[in-house]
Parts: C-alpha cells; sequence; structure tokens
DNA sequence: TCTGGCACTCCGTGTTCCCGAGTGCCAAGT
DNA sequence: ACTTGGCACTCGGGAACACGGAGTGCCAGA
C-alpha cells in the first residue's frame, strides 16, 4: 500500500512542513530533496498519502500539511532521534550539576529543557511513593508544637507543623524520633503506613496519644503529595511560535497540575519515550500541540516523568533527543546525590 | 491649568477606554457620563489634557487614549482603590487557611491574586534575610554525610547535603547540632554570620574541622539564598487581554527572576501599594504593562512583596484593592502560623 | 509506471472606494 | 469669558474587486 518512495515523501513532507511552516508542493518537494523523480509523479503519491488519511491540504491549490496521523507515521518509522552534540551533553552535565538540592535540580533541568528545545519543559517533582524515607525529624517549636520533617533518598523535604494534645518533654520527643527512625529508615513510602500501624505498641502507654497525632498527620503528608507537584518553564516559546490562536487555552491548561499530570503519561517503568500528537492527547484545547515525555528516576525505577510541549509540527527527532538526554542525566544526578 | 471638569474628563476617559478597549471620544463621553456640558466643551478639554500629555490620540480622527501619566494622575488622583467585597473577603480567608505550608501558602496565594485579578500574579517568598532561625537540624546519612536543614520561623525550609572531611560518631552531631540551636535559636538570619564566627572556640579541638565544613555550607546558604525566591500564576490572562504584541516580551520577562524581583520593588517597610505604570518601569519590553505591588510580612516588618503585572490599561481601583487585600491576609497566616 | 503539458482553482495581496467616527475651528448665544 | 451647535476635514478600516502565482488533477505519450 504504501511503497518505499511514498514513505520517503511524507518523510520530506514533514521534514519541510517543519522547517518553514507552509504547505508544502509538489514542486518544492522536488527541488529541495533528490527524490529522483519529477513533481507529477510525487504528486500521484501524495494523492494517494492523502487518500490514506497522512497528509491533508488546507484548501485546493494549497501544498500538502501532514496530519496527525502523518506525524505519527514519521515518529515511529521514518525517523530516528537524534542524540545531541557532544557540546550539548557538557553544557547540559555542567549546568544540571550545579544544583544543591531538589528544588534547584528541578527549577534547572526544566529551564534547561526548554531552552534547550525551545518549547515549553514540564517537570514532575520525584514521586514521594516511590522513594524511600531517609530521615524522619521531629523538632520541638514550642511547649505543645513540634514540627514533622520527612527527608527522602531522593532529598525531598516534606514538613508539617503539628499541635500536640498534650506538653511533652523534649527526651520522650527524642526518643520517638530515635523509634521513628529505627523503624522507617529505608523503609519504602509507600510501605510506610502498613509500618506505622503496629508501632504505638512499641511505645510505653502514656506516649501513646502523641504518637497517634504525629502518625496521623504523617501519613496525611504522603496521600496529600500522592498528587505530586509539576512545574513548567519556558511559556514565551509558545508565543515565538506561531501559535496565535488556541494560546490561551494552551496556557491554561500548563497552570493546571491535573491536565499536566495526564498529559506526562501515567508513570511506568523506565522504558523510554512517549511521544503524543495532537489529538491523541487527552485534552480538546491542546489539538495542535504534541508531548514529547520520558521518566527519569535514580537507578532503574522511574521516580518521575519530564517532558516537552509544542506544537504538532515540532522537531521530533530533535525534540526527543533532547528530553531523553536531560531525562538521563537528571537520574544520574538524582542517583549521585 | 486643570480645573475640576478637566479632570473629571480624564477620569472618565480612563474608566471607558478600561473597560472598552477603544479610544474613547468626545460624544460617548458626553453620553455615558453626565458631566453636564457638550461634546464641544468636552473636546476644548480634551485638547488641553493632550495638550500636557495626559491624554494621546493614535491618529487624527480617532478618539483619546490616556498616557502613562495620564494614568499616573488618575491612580494617585482622581481615583480611590476599592475594596473587596465581604464576600470575596471570605474566600480569600477560607482559601488562604487551608494551607498546610510554606509552599503551598505561596502557591496559594499566588493563584488567588491572579483568578481575583484576572492578571498575572507574582508573589516572592518571605525573605530568608529578615526571618529568625527557628531551629538547625543536622541528619546523619551516611559516615560522611550529613544533611543540614535549616527551618525558619516563616516556616521555610532550606537543606543541603554536606560532605565531612572524616567520619564522625553520631552522639558527635548530636552534641553540635545542641550547640548549633542553643547559639541560633531566635537568631535573625542577618546576625548569623557574626553569631556562628565565635562558636568553635566553644568546641573541643577535633570537632573544629567538622564544624568548619558546615558552617561554612550554612553559610553559604544564606548568601545563596540572598537572591529569593519568586512565583507567578495567571500566564493565561496575558493571551486573553488583546495583549498580542509584545506578548513574547512579557513573557520572558516574566521566566527571568532577576528582572521580577526589580518589578516588585525594593523591599521596604509595610507601607501601602506600589504602582508602577508602563514606562515607568524599568524594563523596555514591559512598556505596555503596569505593575500594582504591596509588601506584606508578619507583623510589621516587611518580609517580602507580591503583586500583579498587566496591561496598562488596567481597572487600577480594584486591582488595587486586591493586592491590598491579598497582601494583608497572607501576611496574617504567616503570622498565625 | 513515470513524465510533461495543460486547464483549473483558489488564496493572498494590493488597489480602490466609501463610510463613519471623531476632530478642530468658528461664529453665535448666554 | 465660557459654552454650544454647526460644519468642513481627516483618516482608519472594511467591502468589493481584480490579478498573479502556486499548486493541483488529469490525460496522453514515452
Amino acid at each position: 500500500m504504501l511503497d518505499e518512495r511514498k514513505l520517503a515523501v511524507l518523510r520530506a513532507i514533514v521534514e519541510d512542513y517543519v522547517s518553514t511552516n507552509e504547505p508544502v508542493g509538489s514542486k518544492a518537494l522536488a527541488d529541495r530533496h533528490n527524490l529522483g523523480v519529477s513533481p507529477a509523479t510525487i504528486r500521484n503519491d501524495m494523492a494517494a498519502l492523502e487518500e490514506q488519511g497522512y497528509i491533508h491540504q488546507p484548501h485546493t491549490s494549497a501544498g500538502r500539511v501532514p496530519t496527525d496521523k502523518g506525524y505519527r507515521l514519521f515518529v515511529d518509522r521514518l525517523s530516528q532521534v537524534k542524540p545531541l552534540s557532544a557540546a550539548e551533553r557538557r553544557a547540559i552535565e555542567t549546568f544540571l550539576a550545579g544544583a544543591v538540592d531538589l528544588d534547584e535540580i528541578v527549577m534547572r533541568t526544566v529551564r534547561l529543557l526548554a531552552q534547550l528545545t525551545r518549547q515549553v519543559a514540564v517537570v514532575q517533582y520525584p514521586s514521594l511513593t516511590r522513594s524511600t524515607v531517609r530521615h524522619v525529624e521531629i523538632v520541638p517549636l514550642a511547649e505543645r508544637r513540634v514540627m514533622l520533617v520527612l527527608i527522602t533518598n531522593t532529598g525531598r523535604v516534606e514538613q508539617r507543623v503539628i499541635e500536640l494534645p498534650e506538653t511533652v518533654a523534649d527526651d520522650r520527643i527524642a526518643h520517638l524520633r530515635a523509634v521513628l527512625n529505627a523503624c522507617l529508615d529505608g523503609c519504602g513510602l509507600s510501605r510506610v503506613p502498613d509500618t506505622v500501624a503496629e508501632l504505638p505498641d512499641r511505645l510505653p502507654a502514656e506516649d501513646r496519644p502523641v504518637a497517634a497525632t504525629i502518625l496521623s498527620v504523617l501519613l496525611e503528608t504522603l496521600v496529600e503529595r500522592h498528587e505530586e507537584k509539576i512545574v513548567f518553564a519556558g511559556a514565551a516559546n509558545l508565543a515565538a511560535a506561531d501559535f496565535s490562536v488556541g494560546l490561551r487555552e494552551v496556557l491554561e491548561a500548563l497552570e493546571e497540575q491535573v491536565v499536566l499530570m495526564r498529559l506526562l503519561g501515567e508513570t511506568g517503568d523506565l522504558s523510554g519515550l512517549t511521544v503524543r500528537i495532537g489529538s491523541e492527547n487527552p485534552y480538546t484545547g491542546l489539538r495542535g500541540t504534541s508531548i514529547v515525555a520520558a521518566g527519569y528516576g535514580a537507578g532503574d525505577k522511574e521516580l518521575a516523568r519530564l517532558g516537552v510541549l509544542g506544537p504538532t509540527r515540532m522537531d521530533y527527532p530533535v525534540t526527543m533527543g533532547a528530553v531523553r538526554a536531560v531525562a538521563r542525566y537528571v537520574g544520574q544526578i538524582l542517583a549521585g546525590s
């Protein structure tokens, strides 16, 4: 149905359209790519491609534009992820290495990705549920007030101020802290609820009400933050792309955490790149935009996802290369710190 | 030079232009406002106002548009800050009260402000330098690795991972922590460097290298974070305003922390509202935008600033009312937590 | 199966024209 | 000394129109 040459024509159309942002005609194709055939032949192929829904002409007597289906074929079969240059890799590495804490890693990552791809970059904070407890701290603030600080192996820190039901001496707090840490150190966050459940038994009866208060807050923290934090950067790149129409919708979507979450896709195992093209993504108002996403993580488990969002007519090979590279480096940084 | 009626005309022009976004002519003015005079008279006044640079006509035979100078006069002398409705106040209060930690307070604030004003909201995190130490924690992570956690009275938490020059037993760490807290508890962040300087003398000689490492990181933290963190929200509102031209520049500016800092203005004492109109602000590319900002803080000292950014043709009274109200409530929340 | 030729379609651009909103000025009225 | 109605003038923006060019589909011939 689609012989080799027709695929080459489709590839050429995508490439030209991406770089010129104008419907591409048969003559232009024949000139710019040496396909070894005449415009007339190309026209026939184009007719076939259009017949099957890979390209589309905005109106009679205009050139052709790839459809979402066309881009999909291009991404799946007609292109290869383009690796970054050595210089770019070095730049990424040094830029990310300068970060001192998790906030800064995420911040730098999202900016880097935005700059590299000239699109809008989106980065999800490393998931709480997949990481493990590195330390739990209970800090007395006032007579009946403590601050609970939870530190994970990815460097994320959660804090809550807790009002206690009674006055508690500092040494009792210290003991509680010791017990908590003994139980939870290295414990996967998803296992915390179970682990914590049997904890009150090990405490003197007098401490149990206080412990219960603290533990309930601890569990709350885990639940609440289950919906992860997401940041984005590079909105200015949207304005640069000739987005004009629909820009409003896109910006709105970007400010909805929930939408962003779903755009990045389900967190699975550290497989590879996910590409959602135009209408493939779950939100109207984001028709016309594509998402290239990847998981990242320390070691082999995926902690969270990151990606970029741009017009469907983006340079997929380059974008995919950048996303993949950044995801890898962030993983390394996280694993190392 | 400018009699009462000319001022009334200017006020009317600003109001009409803000609500219609179209140059306003003498007839429309006479119709919509009962100034008690005929269009011809208004034309004379307009000519005078234009003469003095308060209004401007885009081209002959168009209506008039306020200049930056005109808006300035309007804000300074012709308008009053419009208080929020009781319902709005309640909404703010309940919305902000739901926040559990500083991140969430800031996050909610910025979204609230964006929604309330339908502009881009900008909120600076409470300044580190003006707050005080509530607690310092040193958490052993591995043999020669600890995490330093600094908690301030505004609920802000800073963390750093530190590589130690030698292996240190946990009880020595605990001792160090106790000493540190004894020194620093309640200490203003700006006084930390001095306070810390004399600290090594109080420690046994063997602990001094370790202490030196930790203290240097602590000081670094303070310096680095001197440049504050800033977040914004509501970029979608920009697209809604007919910004079309220059939107790119505005978005770029928003992503530059430094620019945002300067836009919000110097942190001074908790005075009142700052309004920067169009060309009054320090950045070209933000001509055409105005900034309404206010300081906020717990008690009487200003901890940071927040504000909104929008087209010069914004509804100043309403915007100013919203900014002022939100600043106050955030202050209350911070003081209370 | 490919290719050159040819007639056709339609978008985008430039031109012209006209309408209306708005102005400035002036002379008359209070 | 202001204010007002009248009037001629200006200019931007939209509608109507023509036209060139890019691109197509189709067909007949290689």
